[in-house]
DNA sequence: AGCACGCCGACT
DNA sequence: GTCGGCGTGCTC
């Protein structure tokens, strides 16, 4: 019997807590390494995870405390997720028993059960003699209830809610004379065989090859690229190698960025596999997140699908993890305390399950591409489409060379024409929602500003507001400048003018928005998919949210409004993303049997980023621009951490960051880049900055931070901040 | 993070 | 005279 043991407590202090054995009362015997405990923490009662027993601690022998409650008989994670979740906490320096939580139901930390199961109603044997004797003899409901568990030799909750509504306190009376007990009685699921509904399509050549290659090496770790062009079938692929998977009746995890992307992919799953399926992302209720959960515990679910934190979801004989877009940045975790990718997590548990995995997308991240540059990666290439599916042929608009209304060209108006009349849907893209980005008073110049942020409002012409849409500050449009009273107007365009102009440009075609204004309960996204599927709209105009994977069979033609932001942005990572999103969104032309067109309005066509993509594609585009990290020493050839803050005033802000570098003692090849205040300092009334730190090693970087965090986390000036470590940023601010 | 203890302002 | 502001200290 080990003397203590080290357990996890969601606190963001960076370190274990030693407890002894519980006093056996109650307790369900020593605690294995992942299941969870309740302990005393000072003045409250915490549960926690026990992470490993130990002979002794470095704690004082008098302040140790016994834990005070085992929840858990088995390990409510099993050693993959366990080792999984320790890995993350170390690579992100963050604190594990935080970790911990955000790896696990909501209702798990406060103790629910991890496994489903009912509560059954017995008669004890004292309660039967006691019915044959006649009794209770006064009060018939008790004895209807102990009749009928006598007789029934006991019924579930559920059962007995059936029966009679009114059940539960002649229960609780004859639990008093103990003539009946009840239990928890786990519920256990068998999954039945699958069965494949439907074979798939024949495949094409490439994607056989990819499904050969990935197949090949089921039962060992190998991370696999599905680089494949939108509309190529790289999710008949997924399809294939999770058939092969369930075949040998092992468990897939499929991880999706967003949550929007998972009814359309649970549907195609649904409409092949006869197999229980797992859903899991943040849109769910609590007890639906733990139900979800307890089925993949279990071994119950057969496919597990879900956003980010999926990644952490314990499966059975998981036997492959595809990662679907891995580009996308909504993988990344980038709020609240602990940020973690999801992909990068995806490959480490990859890693330790010995099974393959596979990250698709139509645009492969830059890192991604790297690793598969330098042999670490395999590269599966899907680039042609099914049938007579065309890739959509890119043309520059050069905003200085054509008449301009409301920001759609002259070009774009005749295009629209052109695909309206033959029948063809029109998709108009713009990275910006509302009426207008700014109001603006055409007599002394004032133009409408957050209080609480360093950015202006924007016009939300319909709903009659000027809203923020950093902290979401949401006030009345003013019809009058309120600094002198003049007249006021808006200047730009957003989705929802785009919508207009575009209404009275072809009044006689019916157009559909799509962005976070149109799209705000359950059912308006597929309202808008119907609308266009059915081609009653002709027109759609929307943001980033088109982008993202969902099909326009009919649309031949894409316009993209504004390629300009993101072209001269300080972010070295803008080029890329803007590269992709313009990728992405022309991947929605020409889907169905006709060729597509995609326009891109530019006021800098000659930009080597715009030509070099139109003319090299996206290869050529990764190929020049991993070029250029390789010259600055951007990620992936070097290794980046960001310590970020934020406090009332700009000041603080910054005096933590000093600080914290005051102390810093970093190797050679570790650098500090800062501390410099956010681009937008101010947002929701709080002061943003970040001090970089840079790496060519990984290793290094890993343990400056190792000896650096504790020293920064005693600083009493990081009492007055709210801080956080961005280990792998995706953002730069 | 919680949750205490601990000393200085406006109220029953 | 107390209720309560948030400064600082601790949690096995």
């Amino acid at each position: 019997m080990p003397h203590v043991f080290r357990v996890a407590l969601d606190t963001p202090l960076r370190r274990l807590f030693d407890y002894l054995p519980p006093t056996s009362a109650g307790a369900a015997g020593a605690p294995a390494p992942g299941a969870r405990v309740r302990v005393p923490f000072g003045r409250q009662r915490l549960v926690g995870m026990v992470v490993a027993a130990a002979e002794r601690s470095d704690v004082p022998p008098e302040r140790l405390k016994p834990i005070l409650e085992v929840l858990d008989r088995q390990p409510v994670l099993d050693a993959a997720a366990l080792e999984l979740i320790v890995w993350a906490a170390a690579y992100y320096h963050h604190p594990l028993g935080e970790v911990f939580a955000g790896a696990v139901p909501k209702a798990l930390r406060l103790g629910a059960s991890a496994t489903a199961s009912e509560e059954r109603w017995l008669a004890t044997d004292a309660g039967a003699a006691a019915f044959q004797a006649g009794e209770p003899s006064r009060a018939p409901r008790q004895r209807a209830l102990l009749g009928f568990l006598v007789q029934s030799g006991g019924a579930s909750t559920a059962e007995l809610n059936e029966r009679s509504g009114t059940w539960r306190e002649a229960a609780r009376a004859l639990l008093a004379r103990e003539w009946i007990a009840s239990s928890e009685l786990a519920l256990v699921s068998h999954a039945g065989p699958t069965i494949v509904r439907v074979p798939g399509p024949a495949l094409l050549s490439e994607q056989s090859m990819a499904v050969d290659s990935v197949a090949a090496s089921l039962a060992q770790f190998g991370a696999f690229v599905l680089h494949g062009i939108t509309g190529s079938g790289k999710t008949e692929v997924y399809l294939r190698l999770i058939e092969r998977v369930l075949a040998a009746g092992r468990r897939a995890l499929v991880l999706v960025p967003e949550i929007g992307l998972t009814p359309q992919l649970l549907t195609r799953f649904r409409a092949r596999f006869d197999a229980p399926m797992a859903v899991l992302h943040s849109a769910l209720t609590d007890q639906e997140r733990l139900g979800a959960w307890r089925d993949a515990f279990s071994g119950h679910a057969r496919i597990v699908l879900g956003t980010r934190s999926a990644v952490f979801a314990p499966l059975p004989d998981l036997g492959l993890i595809v990662v679907d877009e891995e580009h996308d940045a909504s993988l990344k975790q980038h709020e609240g305390g602990f940020r973690y990718s999801a992909r990068d997590l995806a490959l480490v548990r990859a890693r330790h399950a010995q099974v393959p995995v596979v990250l698709g997308s139509a645009t492969p991240s830059l890192e991604t591409l790297h690793n598969v540059a330098t042999g670490r990666y395999t590269l599966l290439r899907l680039q042609r489409r099914p049938a007579q599916a065309q890739p959509p042929v890119l043309k520059l608009v050069d905003l200085r060379a054509t008449a301009v209304q409301s920001g759609i060209s002259t070009p774009a108006v005749l295009a629209i024409e052109r695909h309206l009349a033959e029948a063809g849907q029109v998709l108009v893209f713009l990275n910006r929602r509302g009426y207008a980005p700014t109001l603006l008073c055409t007599a002394c110049g004032w133009i409408a500003p957050c209080r609480e942020c360093d950015a202006r409002l924007t016009v939300h012409l319909a709903a009659s507001r000027l809203r923020c849409h950093h902290c979401g500050a949401d006030s009345p449009l003013p019809p009058r400048c309120p600094q002198c009273g003049f007249t006021v107007k808006s200047v730009g365009q957003g989705t929802e003018r785009i919508e207009q102009t575009l209404g009275s440009l072809f009044p006689q075609a019916s157009i559909a928005r799509l962005d976070r204004d149109t799209v705000r309960r359950r059912g308006d996204m597929e309202d808008v998919m119907r609308r266009m599927a059915s081609g009653e709209a002709h027109i759609l105009v929307g943001t980033q949210m088109v982008t993202k994977g969902h099909d326009f069979p009919n649309v031949t033609l894409v316009v993209v409004l504004n390629a300009d932001q993101g072209l001269f942005s300080t972010d070295f990572r803008a080029p890329e993303r803007l590269a992709q999103t313009i990728v992405q969104v022309a991947g929605r032309a020409g889907r169905g049997s006709k060729a597509g067109e995609v326009l891109i309005q530019t006021e800098f066509p000659e930009h080597p980023l715009l030509t070099n993509l139109l003319a090299a594609g996206y290869d050529g585009f990764a190929r020049a621009a991993l070029a250029e990290r390789a010259q600055a020493r951007w990620p992936p050839f070097s290794r980046l951490a960001a310590l970020r803050d934020s406090a009332r005033s700009a000041d603080a802000a910054l005096v933590f960051l000093a600080e914290a570098r005051k102390l810093a003692r970093p190797p050679r090849g570790v650098r500090l880049l800062g501390p410099v205040p956010a681009a937008m300092a101010k947002r929701a009334g709080r002061y943003h900055a970040q001090l970089l730190v840079e790496s060519a090693d990984r290793g290094h970087l890993h343990g400056f931070l190792d000896e650096w965090l504790p020293h920064v986390e005693e600083l009493k000036s990081a009492r007055a901040v709210r801080w956080s470590l961005d280990v792998d940023p995706i953002e730069l601010f």
